[in-house]
DNA sequence: TTGTAAGCGTTATCAC
DNA sequence: GTGATAACGCTTACAA
């Protein structure tokens, strides 16, 4: 690989004109810039990005931490993350947790290592005090993406709000009894719950949680639970499609039928989730700006640098009705 | 962050020695060791992973081109290599070619300025001369992966192989003519033919392809492809997940009883093939193994450099039977 | 066993 | 306008 020195060597320039031409710098002989650029071009010179982040610039590199990108929904939005650094000159290394709090820390290392100038994350504890303490020893700007963590930049879904939408629409269609699949202590499940009370529904007799582990698991609570809420009619709401798939397959291996006993809806708007039968619905979050928002906000923190308050960008999420319900 | 020199000023040793301890070297004075470690820990350190690649020995960054994240398969992917990599610790800056060849020879450049060890790539012509061109620029190993590129190491399917399997189990299933959702020079094709000729059936006669762009243009051509071949059960092969559930979902509008009237099969075995109703029979590709053997030989490339004949690991398919054939 | 010093390819700060 | 020169943090001879 050719190199500004060796550049410098063959037009009979210093490497510091070199330098200076390849940096757009004005103040050099149209002359010199002319023949310095001829051979770069030539040798296919590439910027040696470990130098000049060496010498105290940037890297022009982001860490991006996620927890599965085998997930359809984080697959797009790390999709949509490339798509949006690149456009600003900006490189990705992609980290996946699979959930490893362990792992989580070590990576949280491994971005200092290469020096990366940012880092946007889907933390798996957003809240925890490990997770804060490991964003605050990184002295780099940090952006949590699709959580809200409290005292940290962040764009996220308003999960809360996501939560009343789907209250409001399983009311709509008639379901009487509500169950959440997930955990209890999810913002979705207290915006649901809250939604339902608005709506005159009474959270403590008619809502309630269970949580999804595996398959079997699931076919045992949820048959449980439609035999002693036999005479009504359930809503069924999924902390994310990949639940909700889960739940449509133990449905129909307990030959309930989905949208005249019961009807389910998952989170996320994951492309499967259309492919389903029935269509799955499912509340869908506008992947592309939250990458957007989150990339564009990472980068002026990463070049406007200094004391700033605390950013959160909260976006709304929308219904994608389909069969399901 | 903490530099080794900072160290050696605080243990009161010299920045060599700081840099002999942290490599392990034995040539160290237990006691000094000691220090330095204790030091060290306490602060947290983290090489420059910078300097350490500047200074001209390896960076253990991996450069990793795809062609489509979003894609669950390359998604999966990409999340076993990322672990595979992580095992001998190298990091993986990921790039998304987005199927636009600019964009992948610009990667091709981008991976040079991060001076990254070697690059693991799903090339968008794996056979084109561009695509050899921009490899063989790159003065650094190379290995193809989920393909067959001529010249080149690579790890990917028999996808040969894969057609004929393919076309027995549709044989076997009673399936009287035979169609092809891909190319018509797709390796898979060929093999597919190739499985039906040695069974006795015409390619000529009975085996077609149809390429597929969208929906609408698939529905008239399998509509057309279908009143044509009246009397004939149609066994439909698709050359990947995505392309076959489309497919499914354009038989549903056609009213075509899948498995009565005709049967498809995909490719990938992607998790959401499981999620149709019916779900979707598709050859399984070896992701795990591909990904580990993919990394392993690109590692063994860099650490181990030199002239060496062309590599090539063809790994076999299997079936993965569902409801749809 | 330890320290000194050169060099990797940049950027930035000076002089000229 | 241009060219020296000093960092940046590390590895690696070479010297002691």
């Amino acid at each position: 690989m050719i190199t500004m020195t060796e550049i410098a060597r063959l037009t009979h320039v210093s490497q510091s004109t070199v330098s200076r031409v390849l940096n757009g710098n004005p103040k050099v002989d149209p002359e010199t810039r002319e023949r310095v650029l001829a051979c770069a071009q030539e040798h296919n010179y590439q910027l040696n990005a470990l130098a000049k982040g060496l010498q105290g610039s940037r890297t022009q590199l982001i860490g991006v931490i996620l927890t599965d990108i085998s997930n359809g929904f984080f697959a797009d939005l790390a999709k949509q993350i490339e798509l949006e650094a690149r456009k600003k000159g900006y490189s990705m290394i992609l980290f996946n947790s699979r959930y490893d709090q362990t792992l989580e820390r070590e990576y949280m290392n491994v971005v200092r290592r290469y020096h990366v100038d940012g880092v946007l994350a889907v933390p798996i504890h957003e809240n925890s005090r490990e997770w804060a303490e490991s964003a605050r020893e990184l002295d780099i700007p940090v952006v949590v993406v699709t959580r809200h963590a409290e005292g940290m930049d962040s764009v996220h879904l308003d999960h809360d709000r996501a939560g009343e939408l789907v209250a409001g629409h399983l009311l709509e269609r008639g379901y009487e009894r509500f169950l959440f699949l997930g955990r209890s202590y999810d913002v979705k499940y207290i915006g649901f719950q809250r939604g339902l009370a608005k709506l005159g529904v009474d959270p403590g007799r008619s809502v309630q949680s269970i949580e999804f582990h595996d398959d079997e698991q699931l076919l045992r609570d949820l048959d449980n639970y439609f035999q002693i809420n036999e005479p009504y009619r359930i809503g069924i709401f999924a902390y994310n499609d990949i639940c909700a798939i889960h739940g449509l397959e133990v449905l129909r291996r307990l030959h309930i039928p989905v949208t005249q006993r019961c009807g389910i809806i998952g989170f996320d708007d994951t492309e499967m989730s259309a492919y389903m039968a029935p269509k799955l619905s499912s509340v869908a979050q506008p992947i592309q700006e939250m990458a957007a928002e989150a990339v564009s906000r990472l980068i002026s923190r990463i070049e406007e640098p200094g004391p700033h308050p605390v950013w959160n960008r909260t976006l709304q999420p929308s219904l994608a009705i389909k069969e399901s319900t």
